[in-house]
DNA sequence: TGTATCGGATACATGAGTGTATCGTAGAGC
DNA sequence: GCTCTACGATACACTCATGTATCCGATACA
């Protein structure tokens, strides 16, 4: 009885992950408002009945899909930290330290779809307060995240930087988000995006290290 | 003959401004597809027939305003620019040489609805190959204004840069709309929203400015 | 002042998407 | 092996937006 349940819900439980999967390409594709329900099903392999047993409405799917994503970026960014972290490579960093500020980036990064859906969720937000809420809190997350990646290279390697680890992170978040959005734009693939957005990243990060003083 | 002409297309150039100007808010609001063609000309003050006698799709009239929205752009910083240079702006800059930058950048800030309409009009152009390439020579547009007056405080006030004009621009630029979003995104109103991105276009710009050898 | 034309309003046909109510079936429990 | 339940499929009714075809009125010109 209580297995019967379990295995129920388990395969409902994967129907939902199937739409919500299915939705985020369709999302990313054409957006929120121009995917059909029918469209997101077709995706998934389902009709229209499964989706309406799963969620109640389109809106709702696409909250928990924020919501999934949202908490997707942290745990990779913050998995990315501490792989980073037992490895060493915060004492023992690469000549240029922010590489690894980069290597962290890039995990959030996926793809052009991630990147419009990125877009799509965030268009959303900054009309939905509840998804804005959401939507900063997460950038909260991993500003944080990439902050205490920065300070702990300071101490590590002993530099010096002209801002605030905070603030510094905030930068290389918004100029990340920036020329992500650029190389898509300009229709490039991924690899070329990862290029673009890393040597933007890196002109930052010079100017965020502060010269050894002589 | 010629003036009937001239007074009637007057007219309908007129309700074409309207309905753009209608447009405008309506897209902000909603977004391109939860825009009725209806809710629109409801704005507007029209029906839908005066739409169609003006446009042949939504489609076509978001492109047209896309077009328009990046022609007023750049033409008010462009202006300003030009205004600034007039009043010798340049050669006796302020304590902070980038309230320049600042004060020219507010210009294409608007408000709330012009973010949300810049915004609306990037994610389109992500998935609009036609409106991309309209978008990135806008932004090029823009960059090499911004540019230019970074050389020329430069050049004024003898100050180095650590960064190419044109990287600092791009820099100022895309602190300037995370900011402006950031801000939307946090309910804030105009006031608060310029103080911000004006705040963090400051710090970028202490990062660019080279320190005075001493 | 009459008339022709152009811009906009009104009415209607069509198509698409949504949500619900009902049905069929696979699998769990006895 | 039978039955019952839950999940998903199917069918249908309804709403709403779109686009077009037709109509009306104002304005310019004779």
């Amino acid at each position: 009885m209580t297995d019967a349940v379990a295995v129920t819900s388990r395969r409902r439980e994967a129907t939902r992950q199937k739409l919500l999967d299915a939705a985020a390409q369709v999302f990313a594709e054409v957006g929120l408002d121009a995917a059909s329900v029918e469209a997101i099903c077709e995706r998934a392999g389902f009709t229209r009945g499964a989706f309406y047993s799963n969620f109640e409405t389109k809106d709702e799917l696409f909250l928990e899909l924020a919501g999934r994503v949202a908490r997707e970026r942290v745990a990779a960014v913050r998995e990315r930290v501490a792989e980073l972290e037992r490895a060493g490579a915060f004492a023992n960093a690469p000549a240029n330290a922010f590489e690894i500020v980069q290597q962290v980036l890039d995990v959030s990064a996926d793809d052009r779809l991630g990147v419009l859906l990125m877009s799509e969720i965030r268009i959303h937000a900054l009309r939905t307060p509840a998804l804005a809420a959401a939507y900063l809190a997460q950038e909260d997350e991993m500003l944080h995240s990439v902050a205490y990646i920065i300070d702990d290279i300071g101490r590590a390697k002993t530099i010096g930087f002209r801002l605030p680890a905070v603030d510094a992170a905030r930068l290389m978040l918004t100029v990340w988000e920036g020329a992500s959005v650029r190389a898509v734009m300009a229709g490039l693939d991924y690899e070329e995006m990862c290029l673009r957005t890393n040597e933007e990243l890196a002109r930052v990060a010079q100017l965020i290290i502060e010269p050894p003083a002589h």
